[in-house]
DNA sequence: GTGGTCTAGACCACT
DNA sequence: GTGGTCTAGACCACT
């Protein structure tokens, strides 16, 4: 539920947060005209200094997906949903094709990326217990 | 064959040094105690600056798949061809894990997943005529 | 207390950086959880350019000794102590058995060794007035 | 016998060598007035290149341990073996001084040091079957 | 201010 | 020519 945070990872955390958001709009979790949290509690949620949150909202802005009511917070803008949808799908798309051609590079066959895939999936749709 | 480098992505060029190099490796490209083109020739090849060259060849020394001989160059160690291939694959899966998590964060079914996997895949094989 | 640079020496200036940060923590002038100097300010304390340091922390890093936090600094890990206690031991028994094995090539006799050792013990271990 | 050469240390071949020909007339093995092997031929010994080899050698005849014979070869001077044993055993000390500085640095204590070069000492010195 | 990456260019050891 | 180390200085992400 709440956007996870790779400190590890190159991409910047803001950018993270970026994703995060999206799909979660794309999603369903924040609706057309909802408030999104406040970048100091969702800067407390995902442990991150709130200016990291901030630029994230920027980010989010420029793209359309919310706006900013000054002294109230940001809102889901009516497009949101559509465009998030959009977005993501593109992004999941494009890092499939990285993934693919990795694997291509490294000499994998196709066969062996789609079995990779099917694993990948299965693992990610079943349901687990103890998911912390 | 050559290697790409993405300048807009986020993970730092040596990385992407490191990843290409590994995937040539076990893709086959460099056999194993073959040389690979010294930091200079690569680093002219890829248009990059010699030392973020040989700073992925320590990654990749470090890694063992290749072991610096003074004087004469970077060479493919014994082990390198089965090391890289795991790591390529581990790679990829790390790839695809991404891919399907955020796909499915973004409220995308499993087989709309499936059906971008395919697509991916179809066009990455497909045999191109002038695609440069 | 500060760290101690020979520009004299082989060893290259990061390693002895590593080596004298090593001693340090083993020794508990760093203990758990504390931040080491940025390593701006300690490039300007050994005179030494700041990307050298900044060399020295990756070997820590890699060797478990310290986590980089981004935006706050460079902190000593849990097990940092009991590993760079471990680590300088060995250190030192490699440099004895390298004086030994050099002196047993020339000729020298156990006895002998074994009195230039006592001998250097001693002035180490002396209290010296004016010794800066 | 052959000079043991580690090219994983930072010390430069050539001064890798130099030691341990230093070491070698200080033990007996060359006497004075007695020539040292070709370059050529200590380089195939010691798998190394001959510069290398020569680099050694110009170093040794600086320090009056042998002279040039052109067309002949490099002979041990007169004062080779007593020059050669202060040589070693100063080196030999520089040595212990940096071990034993280090160990206390780390907060070893001086017995803990004495214990480790007793031990050292022993296994240097214990005959060993299967030594190579 | 703090860590991370990159460039440009120098000098050394070894082949 | 090849790897290894170092300096000087720039720009980015994060706090």
């Amino acid at each position: 539920m709440a956007i996870q945070i790779n400190p590890g990872s190159h991409v910047p955390i803001y950018q993270q947060i970026v994703n995060g958001l999206r799909e979660a709009i794309a999603a369903g979790v924040y609706l057309r005209g909802e408030m999104l949290p406040s970048h100091r509690d969702l800067a407390v949620q995902v442990r991150v200094n709130p200016n990291t949150v901030q630029r994230a909202y920027e980010v989010l802005e420029r793209e359309g997906l919310v706006h900013a009511r000054r002294g109230l917070g940001m809102f889901v803008t009516n497009r949101a949903v559509r465009t998030a949808k959009a977005g993501a799908e593109d992004h999941v798309r494009q890092v499939l094709q990285d993934a693919i051609a990795r694997g291509l590079a490294a000499g994998m066959a196709p066969e062996a990326l789609r079995e990779q895939f099917e694993e990948v999936l299965d693992e990610a749709c079943a349901p687990r217990g103890g998911r912390r």
